[in-house]
DNA sequence: AATGAATGAGGATTCATTCAT
DNA sequence: TATGAATGAATCCTCATTCAT
């Protein structure tokens, strides 16, 4: 009664359009969650905004969590990717952070929802959230196994090179919440004050070397 | 038109009911907090918890987020309280600092019901959260304008005394997540690699002296 | 144990103050009704607007629709007097309709609540609109009684009368919805044109007698 | 990205079901207030009615509000349509005006909830009860601008009409109160008395026109 | 595969009335 | 008698998910 290949198309045309879909929701919902938040993320605003009917959601996604959860850690590569891009060729390793830092922050700047994303992930998409964060950890490690290979950061052990890792992703991440945020969804550059402070703290400490002598 | 004070009990009597009625609403509001995150700390939740009517609770309150965005601050004012007991006395500004961390991941386990509080509260109790903010950095501040007097952190402007307070701030905020949560509500004590990573940024950054020099 | 005459007035002054108490409640409930109506007018905020507590007021009411019924009549009461001031001395029945016309809007502006009061209680006072509906048309039936006896209304069977009262009534009840309440609570006068549509109507009818006659 | 007709069930079909809900829950809603009042119509039972989950309600209105508000202006069509109806060829505009007068307690008979709904509406509904004064003012307007047309009224100046349309429109509803409603949401037919006293009033006013020369 | 209507559990809040003090 | 805290039923509305077409 059916005539199989008349009736439909071919499979790869099909996994396209399909490809296609998931696309959209994926844009859509980047664009919801930063205007709205995760909590306002409904599926019926993503499909809204996706063109799409909102029972077709669930042909592409099991659960709206499970859109969400994947929304950072793919925001997340595009981060990884900018960022990588300006730390290349840079001097020591504290040139090269100085580079990440600004750079992130610059990131924040062109995706304006990623910075929503980003912070609300933690208690609205907890999967992805770690996911995300394992990533950014992991090529982290490697940049500072790299470093130490090049003979610096001399002075920390195997074991706190991680713990190092967090340090450092503290000061980006919970200083854009400070510095970068501005009501209306727009996003700031970080003011010099706060990239020369932490500069200061990654050169020389706390204290200038020869207080630290004294001491 | 009103009565002589024999004619019905204290008013001090009733005062003292109705304060220990909102203070077990607090408790109530931790605790489930604590357990299921704001997201699920619904009044009904938290009157059951108090066992008290659902009504009640306006009578305390004006609205469930009045309470929620009290939570924290008054948490934090706790915590504050317990970090200054245990810098007191300590030596120089690193030592101080040492100190401070410490006590911030003691105070997480003591008070397991902070750390989920504390963190969700931004997206939350944001009214909440940002006078936490508020507190911590304006004390924080204190301290470092102190040690400052003292002759220490003077490689750093005054403008950049801010930036360092959320820097710090920072360190052991973000790194709580990833080293003191751990599930099923519990905190850990963080690792002492952490700390010892930390202490060692603080005192020579990332690099040593000498090999800052050198490169 | 108890020293009756000492410890308590005498029961003439205790009948005072509770009339007092009771007058007072009128008082708030008919500016509460005045401004949020009758479905604003909580216990909460009628006690609050007499200074007293929640609970005195089932003292002296035994429910808020207790009192709420009895608001209409009270001040039905006041409308009529003024009415019954306006109209005396005037000329032909018509002439006195004109001064009960005029004067209702009058009061309708002095006492800027009633008019709220006198159109919501219909839904949210039936017993107290029914019982003031009766007054007024007792009293507007004793007036054309008095004029049929004058040989005014001579068209009129003695069972058309009451029909007559409440298409008199309806004239200016209804009217003032439309002409009289304007945004905000305020009251206005009657447009000139209202009230001599009116008296035409009463004076000729809907045509003149000429055209009545040649039809 | 859309589909060929073939592949699901004619939109229309759905199109119609859902009409076919829609309609349901205004007879449900008309139902229910006729029953209970616009202050007891809720959600739960108009959904109740209509044989619907209550969710569904907002598939198909915004708000409970919403359709309290259409209830009135679509009820009034009805009845606009009865009256014009029954108004169709009758004599002069009194001999019309006694055709409206009777069509319009007809109507209240037949639709008995359309009573309640009428007079509730100016408080529980009150953007659609002025949709609905206004359709039938206007209508009324063009009526008697009709039989201005045509010499009546004569003695009325322009600005006289829309006064004469709120005294016409007062003399049926305000009256319909009285004599039309019985209690458990009857309605009665109007007594002879009130018609006949009515048309007198229209025919000559108050007193006969012998009566007024003479007095 | 696509649609969009249907579901129903769940949540915050209000308020008349009761009651212990 | 006066107080004001306590009660709990009732209400509107949201939304992830399911399902018939």
């Amino acid at each position: 009664m059916s005539a199989p290949s008349a009736r439909r198309s071919r499979p790869s045309a099909r996994r396209e359009r399909s490809e296609k879909a998931r696309a959209a929701l994926f844009e859509a919902a980047a664009r919801v969650v930063g205007r709205h938040g995760y909590a306002g993320a409904s599926v019926a605003r993503i499909t809204a905004a996706a063109r799409m009917a909102q029972g077709s959601f669930y042909t592409y996604f099991p659960s709206r969590q499970a859109l969400l959860d994947e929304l950072l850690p793919k925001l997340g590569e595009e981060m990884l990717a900018h960022i990588a891009a300006a730390v290349s060729g840079a001097g020591d390793e504290i040139a090269r952070e100085e580079r990440r830092f600004r750079a992130f922050f610059e990131f924040l700047q062109r995706r304006p929802a990623f910075f929503r994303i980003l912070h609300e992930a933690e208690f609205f998409a907890p999967r992805g959230f770690r996911r995300h964060i394992e990533n950014i950890a992991a090529d982290y490690r490697r940049a500072l196994d790299r470093a130490r290979a090049r003979g610096a950061l001399a002075h920390f052990t195997e074991a706190e090179v991680e713990p190092l890792v967090f340090l450092l992703m503290a000061a980006r991440s919970y200083t854009s919440m400070r510095y970068a945020y501005a009501p209306g969804g727009k996003v700031r550059p970080p003011p010099e004050e706060l990239v020369s402070a932490y500069l200061k703290l990654l050169r020389q400490g706390l204290d200038p070397p020869a207080a630290s002598a004294e001491s």
